[in-house]
DNA sequence: CTAACTACCTGAACGC
DNA sequence: TGCGTTCAGGTAGTTA
């Protein structure tokens, strides 16, 4: 479900609500895969930072909370004016206590591909994605040469080696295919010159920039932490659009399968 | 090492 | 209405 804009979307609210607090305790779904969350209780959190799609919750004590959405993960917090009440899909549950009255704070998950982790600050050698994570795209760690370089080292079609998460953070299907149609590279390309490097490189600063400003991109289960949705899918032009004119040049836009994704772009304007 | 598959889950939408 | 198939915003594990 999440990519960079909803993750941080979440991360925004999800912060305020666990900083400052103990966890106090942790239960989770027996047939979850996480058990050692419980390590969490008893440490204070200081703040909840995101790198690419992993939000990350400081703990005392050189500990840290891994989270990731997986495709259809949230997080909500009880007796708040959402009326949230958890449900059958709930597969973890906080109890933080601290400033104010404290929290009850459910992780939802339909599908179960999220995943929670008591690391040690720092070390994600059990979680390779996050080890091997490229470079967040709104800093100034991302460098259109060295973009541009990671390209030309790879002979994956850059959309699979976008989503692989080395070049770049955060990128998922949604923001990949937006991206590459305002860049005007083909998905299938295995060779991407300077220039087009450079243009990919803005496209996906200025996609997920404009996701984050309308709070993430919402098609079915994506939603923030106060269970509100974001704004920024009636602003899509590539993704879910296929068979639609193309804004550029108006030819339908085609749907492909490319590394096991769904992909959609403008075969007339994204020429390899 | 990389690239390409498959597996992991559940529900919604669609076709007949 | 009911049933089977396909698809879904992600990653981890295995194989060549």
């Amino acid at each position: 479900m999440p990519e960079l804009p909803e993750v941080e979307s979440v991360r925004r609210q999800l912060g305020p609500r666990m900083r400052c607090r103990t966890i106090r305790a942790v239960t989770v779904d027996p047939q979850a895969r996480f058990a050692d969350v419980d390590r969490a209780v008893g440490h204070r959190v200081s703040d909840v930072v995101r790198r690419g799609k992993y939000l990350i919750a400081g703990l005392d004590g050189g500990l840290e909370l891994v989270m990731h959405l997986g495709m259809t993960g949230s997080f909500r917090f009880r007796g708040e004016a959402d009326g949230w009440a958890p449900d059958a899909y709930v597969r973890a549950t906080l109890t933080l206590e601290g400033a104010g009255d404290g929290a009850v704070m459910d992780f939802r998950d339909v599908r179960r591909f999220g995943r929670l982790a008591v690391v040690p600050a720092g070390d994600y050698h059990s979680i390779a994605t996050l080890a091997r994570l490229g470079p967040e795209p709104l800093s100034d760690d991302f460098d259109p040469d060295r973009f541009h370089a990671a390209l030309t080292r790879t002979r994956a079609p850059v959309k699979p080696f976008l989503l692989s998460q080395r070049p770049v953070a955060g990128v998922g299907n949604i923001y990949a295919d937006e991206a590459l149609w305002r860049a005007r590279i083909n998905p299938h390309s295995r060779r991407v010159g300077r220039a087009r490097a450079h243009a990919l490189w803005l496209a996906i600063r200025a996609v997920l920039a404009e996701a984050i400003a309308r709070e993430g991109t919402t098609f079915r289960d994506y939603q923030m932490v106060n269970g509100e949705s974001g704004r920024n899918a009636a602003f899509l032009v590539a993704y879910g659009r296929a068979g639609r004119p193309c804004p550029r040049c108006a030819t339908p836009l085609s749907k492909v399968v490319l590394g096991g994704r769904g992909t959609t772009y403008c075969r007339v304007c994204q020429r390899r």
